[in-house]
DNA sequence: GCATCTTGTCAACGGTCGTTGACTTAAATC
DNA sequence: GATTTAAGTCAACGACCGTTGACAAGATGC
């Protein structure tokens, strides 16, 4: 934030927008307690009180920020056939600090707050197991898209636990093929 | 605890172990953050102050409770073969708060935490992956274990986000015979 | 039975949290 | 340019947190 935008008009909508995304990094990176509001409203550049202004409350403001959440576009798209490589290389190569991951680190993240946890089963199942097994099609969805998502988010938890997996390069690569075969096994028919 | 044994003598090893036990509770089924000295002493039937006295301190208490947790002696023993439909029945039909899982929901829920984080990885490394990597043997152990790993602990959050994975009982056969197989695959040389 | 050590309780500390209401200030309307 | 309205700040609230030190009470040794 800051630095280049160092006065912001007033606009009630910038600000607004503002604290969503300064919220959606908070939430993506830490667990609903230990995000506090007051570093989501420092971030944003704004006073705390208009968080519970603009979002009600700090329950409010999560659901806005799963709301705002989407997985990215290219994820069911495509040829089934390629699903393990392509997300094989995204869940390892790309840098887990872009949007696209947004959802699913906020969903981990607060998955343990008992709260937090109900917006986030509904939002999982509208957001990503729907839109998946819609893609995927064919016998038995639900099953295939739980094993691919368990393996997917599993993957993304350890990459956040040890940086990088804790791998040297030509063992990320060996690992990026076994993950890519077993994703595809996962929801092949 | 309490109710059967109202009164406690006095006896600081088994305050201390009562102590220990609660956390683990706690530290299993919320986030590091959400996790209070208070309400760890309050199931142990004791005041708070005497978690500082008998750990020092929070993070410490912690590391106490990753050091007491051990992976089940039976996930890696017996046959390779069989892993995957082992592990698959485990994970999808016994009952998720046994003494068992600790070591993995205690890892999971408190991943986000910075400080608990260095502790999670080391006692992972220590606990599960080293034992693991092990009993497997062969090539490559390295990331044929990260990847049945990540979909064990994908599999493990997805349980406990929605309770019984949302499905039917018929749904919930198809899962655990699909999980088997993936689960196969992804430790297979 | 008294003194001593151990075990546990109690009260308080400084700090952070979410939330609220009163206040200030910038923009918009006339 | 004065007035009204919206946007943002400030100060405070009650609650809970981890931690500490003084104190009470049970156990132990003489």
């Amino acid at each position: 934030m800051t630095t280049r935008e160092l006065v912001r008009k007033r606009d009630a909508n910038a600000t607004r927008a503002a604290l969503l995304a300064a919220a959606t990094t908070r939430f993506a990176n830490e667990a609903y307690d230990s995000v506090s509001l007051r570093s989501i409203a420092s971030d944003a550049g704004v006073d705390v009180s208009l968080v519970s202004r603009y979002f009600g409350s700090k329950e409010e403001l999560f659901a806005a920020v799963l709301n705002g959440c989407a997985p990215p576009d290219e994820m069911f798209a495509g040829d089934t056939k390629d699903f393990g490589e392509r997300i094989a290389r995204m869940l390892i190569d790309e840098p887990l600090d872009d949007d696209k991951f947004n959802i699913f680190l906020v969903m981990l993240r607060s998955s343990s707050h008992a709260s937090a946890c109900e917006a986030i089963r509904a939002s999982g199942e509208e957001r990503f197991y729907g839109p998946f097994a819609q893609w995927l099609g064919g016998e038995n969805a639900a099953s295939r898209v739980r094993t691919a998502a368990a393996l997917m988010k599993g993957v993304m938890i350890d990459r956040k636990i040890s940086e990088d997996f804790g791998m040297s390069a030509k063992e990320r690569t060996r690992f990026r093929s076994r993950l890519a075969r077993v994703l595809q096994a996962a929801i092949d028919e």
